[in-house]
DNA sequence: ACGAAATTCAAACAAACGTTTGATTGATTG
DNA sequence: CAATCAATCAAACGTTTGTTTGAATTTCGT
């Protein structure tokens, strides 16, 4: 058994443990017995505790962003090989929700979990994980910010950065608690057909973001207009 | 000094601090130092970490829902006392959206401590409090669903289920977390300006729930919502 | 098969944690 | 004035935390 196995056994044990409990409150102790190493492992293997989380995070969100950009980057290029070409927002916007919602369902991955813990990031306390998690996604922002500007010209620059955080917001929390959907419909709603949720989220995110704005209603054109 | 402004110190630190370091990595040492009071007054007053965190939570949970049943009653009465009685599904929406981001502002300041706990509960598969809290949002549910089923009648209740998550999905990130988005626009956005964000974010939920269904996007649907 | 390097292990470290205690205060009562 | 009771206080409780240590063990090139 080589140390792979350690390491790997280690990161799974803290996603699924952190998923479940929280970063802060998850002690190395509880890690360890139950990847079933030694506790010493962890600063053998990773250094220290912020290591070992950042190695988490950093293990599923790499190939995440990296298909993500790289089909952005065929929607930037124009020759997108879906049949949607017809509209590039919608494929722009499928580029960015699909494999996200797809590493949530892929059942080897243990994609689920992970989703868990990305939500929780946004609700734990400022740490240097955040940061550094948010540089990785400064490529694929880069990319769906120049796709959509061209495609929503209309729209302010301000405004663009608003709507699409309000995109990813819907998109992160169907990602890391659509189970809640599951429960509140009372199983109306099936969270496991991943496909059709993918299409259900992109067109909500579209609609949002081809909704008419200014005729006065604009923030930002009322300031402008004050001044 | 009576006893209630202890009390109310503890109350105000915690949600301070919370917000700043998360629930977990606040001790109750930094708490008391912070309200200045003596760190016994947590056990006296509450009995345990965990009653405290259940106030704070308690503390602003029911005057917003009970903000946001009169609001939505007005719109399902008809009688909206706002001047957008034009459309009454941006009525709707704001009637949810708006006390949320307002609260989040709230010159008492532990507005952000509490959506930060609010975003928690959606990524906490197993929190003692979760379903009680669920409990809570019943009735602004049911009323929420009743306006948009009637609203929005080409819509199958599956998928008005499905919108009504994603819309909740962008509330609740830019509620518990639209201090990502001030860092991510490098300070373009500002979302100190919460009217502002209110308006801004009714029209893109509105945008999505009015986005026509079906499998794919029509097209020339598209093509008139940019026009 | 041997020695060096890599890895695992049990044990201990100081620091910080939530919680409890018992004495002490400062009003509020009869 | 004396008794009462909620409230505050400093100090200590036993645990648990992340981290370190040094020896035991396994792995691997030669």
């Amino acid at each position: 058994m080589s140390s792979k196995d350690t390491v790997t056994s280690l990161l799974d044990a803290s996603e699924r443990l952190f998923a479940h409990h929280g970063i802060a409150a998850t002690s190395l102790r509880a890690i360890t017995v139950e990847a079933e190493v030694n506790l010493a492992s962890v600063h053998y293997h990773f250094g220290s505790k912020d290591a070992l989380v950042s190695a988490v995070f950093a293990r599923r969100l790499e190939p995440l962003n990296r298909e993500r950009l790289k089909l952005l980057r065929e929607c930037e290029s124009g020759d997108s090989v879906t049949g949607e070409a017809d509209d590039p927002l919608v494929a722009a916007v499928r580029a960015l929700v699909g494999p996200t919602l797809r590493l949530r369902h892929d059942p080897n991955r243990g994609g689920e979990a992970f989703m868990r813990l990305m939500g929780r990031l946004f609700s734990e306390p400022e740490s240097a994980h955040k940061l550094a998690i948010i540089e990785q996604f400064r490529e694929v922002n880069e990319s769906f910010t120049r796709i959509l500007s061209r495609l929503l010209p209309r729209l302010s620059e301000q405004e663009l950065e608003w709507r699409k955080h309000f995109a990813i917001g819907a998109m992160a929390h169907t990602a890391s608690a659509s189970d809640i959907v599951a429960l509140a419909s009372g199983g109306l709603c099936d969270p496991s057909d991943v496909e059709a949720t993918i299409t259900r989220l992109t067109g909500f995110i579209v609609g949002g973001l081809r909704a008419p704005s200014g005729k006065g209603v604009d923030p930002a054109l009322a300031a402008v207009a004050e001044a």
